[in-house]
DNA sequence: CACCGTGCCGTAAGCGTTTTCTACATGGAG
DNA sequence: CTCCATGTAGAAAACGCTTACGGCACGGTG
């Protein structure tokens, strides 16, 4: 039916075994056999079985990437820096490797199923990206995983995570508490005194370091949150837009509102005008990441950039263990500060 | 060393053969045996050689998901779809399916690499999103491909994609061309006369479907596309800001700039503003595709939306047929026209 | 009571590679 | 001229699963 290792053999004179060292290219083999093995590959285009290929080395060529919203262009940017590093010759079976990004949609389930996937397939690495779940229960289930994972020869690196420790894994996280911190203080730098906060969903640590190093700011400055300033939602624009509404309602006195990330910052600028408030000379809003677009709104986004694209490619390196993972198997990644039109002065 | 299914068998007093039924769920097995076996499993924890069941079984639980860029959110919520419909239960060894994206950056020679990938893991079906290069040469190469593959039994499906003639792959094309003629006849409807264009990439079939349509609208109205108006580009902000430029310095007359996509009309904006020229007063600017942020820019953007999440979506079921394919394995789907503020009655 | 269909389950033959071990030349050193 | 290191290639044993085939109980039918 489909053409075998056999058949290429056949063709070429040769053993099985010879094919099999030519296409891998781990073993010395004369050129001329070399030559007339590949012709035979070529006049019967044969292609590699790869389960036959991964079952017999006990390893395969996949290298997976989870993700938690694929639509999302911070992922979708972490994805791609990893992706070019992990592709590319460097497989076994003289090939590439093939790089696969998974999308969780953030449920803790679809990333363990993911990872019990990964895990099946024998995959040589995996990069985990994003946040996780803060679920005690989960969190020592995808610990436990990883465990068997690394003890079974996967590579596993957690690219804008918290570490997973003593699973092995090697961890580059970033540093969103020291970033939201840096936004807030930015703000109340300006002389904001009442700021309402648009957090991401509750369980994620992402969420919650954000919104530490904003009340971190706050604390130090001294100013004390009134209730109602903070607002947990998702991480869109949508879900900006009605946190917003919510906030004007809960205090329309407001000068300031602190985004969880990029997309619910526009909603809540959406949000803001549709209330008859300018940006930024009624209210400030600031938002988190610096996604390629916040440059383009009106006025541009004030916001903390995070090297996604260094980040993924050198988790991706160190997937490939082409780059040594840093001492203790963890390194921080910081942000930058970035300010642009859309934080001011407040009024009065 | 790893726990094999075997193992599992001692354990349960049972045959490999038994446990290999429990877990495909494809033969009856007493539930009492049943029971036993799952118990071991647990016990265990054991977890399925993907790469040997593949080899037995002839075909793996992979599906993948080709897209030109991850980073985009165009593809981004093609893919989510897709996938969303692909993964979850239904694979086999009682497993979920594998779907999983392929980045290829828009490259060909990535695209065919790709291919063979997942042709050598035996993929059970895959989705190729985006327009295609117009190279005859690599066109010819991914037709011979796809037809391998759909003869060895993988089901493929373009979706957002042109369809390829004689290859047994089912395909939901966008009309490209209709919703560019849609944008420009909207455009001179208005009353604009002197439009600039901000194509794609020459080579993709996408890039030349819309320009198409746009040069079909300016035919019908009887206007005469000066030299110059016609600008090519890549489907991003940087792009659409650089050519938006090139437009002004060319024609400063122009009235009206009509953009590939979302991204590019976002950097023309950006250009536009830069230059003094307000939106869409001074210059009326279009994008194409309609993805989530293009509400958000100011003014919002006229563009043409196209139903990606709906087309994802069913290009995945039909992949796993779960849906029928199209009478002649072809489906056009059509956009539908969005006025917004960025278009406008042209000055004078 | 004999017989056969039915429901479960075990046996064993693959599936297509990789890799260890062995074997055969060949050529240079002693 | 002998011997051994070296370079190259073949034979065959895994790798861990699936599945066709056969067999054994069991219970219902003739």
């Amino acid at each position: 039916m489909t053409v075998t290792l056999a058949d290429v053999a056949a063709r070429a004179q040769v053993s099985p075994a010879t094919v099999s060292r030519v296409l891998n290219g781990n073993y010395p083999v004369a050129a001329s056999t070399r030559e007339r093995v590949l012709r035979a590959v070529d006049e019967l285009d044969y292609v590699l079985n790869g389960p036959a290929s991964a079952l017999a080395a006990a390893t395969s060529d996949l290298v997976g990437i989870l993700v938690n919203d694929i639509a999302d262009p911070f992922f979708g940017i972490m994805a791609s820096a990893i992706q070019s590093e992990i592709g590319g010759p460097g497989g076994r079976a003289g090939g590439e490797r093939l790089a696969v990004v998974c999308n969780t949609g953030g449920s803790p389930d679809r990333e363990l199923t993911y990872l019990t996937l990964l895990q099946r397939q024998r995959a040589a690495a995996v990069v985990l990206t994003g946040g996780a779940v803060e679920d005690p229960q989960h969190q020592a289930a995808v610990a436990q995983k990883l465990r068997k994972m690394t003890q079974a020869g996967t590579r596993i690196v957690l690219c804008g995570r918290p570490p997973a420790d003593d699973t092995g894994a090697v961890a580059l996280t970033f540093d969103n508490r020291g970033g939201g911190r840096a936004l807030t203080e930015h703000l109340i730098g300006l002389g904001h005194r009442r700021l309402g906060y648009i957090a991401g969903p509750e369980e994620r640590t992402t969420t919650r370091h954000r919104l530490e190093g904003h009340r971190e700011a706050l604390a130090a400055a001294g100013i004390e949150e009134e209730p109602g300033w903070t607002v947990h939602g998702r991480y869109d624009r949508r879900s900006g837009y009605e946190a917003t509404l919510e906030l004007l309602r809960r205090d329309p006195s407001l000068t300031a509102v602190v985004a969880a990330n990029d997309s619910v910052a526009l909603g809540a600028c959406a949000a803001l005008r549709e209330a008859g408030r300018r940006i930024p000379e009624d209210v400030s809003v600031a938002g988190f990441d610096d996604l390629p677009f916040s440059i383009d709104a009106v006025p541009a986004l004030t916001t903390v950039r995070l090297p996604l694209a260094e980040a993924g490619a050198r988790a991706g390196r160190i997937a490939m263990g082409r780059e040594e993972p840093p001492p203790g198997g963890l390194a921080t990644v910081r942000g930058e500060l970035m300010v642009r039109g859309s934080t001011g002065v407040p009024r009065g």
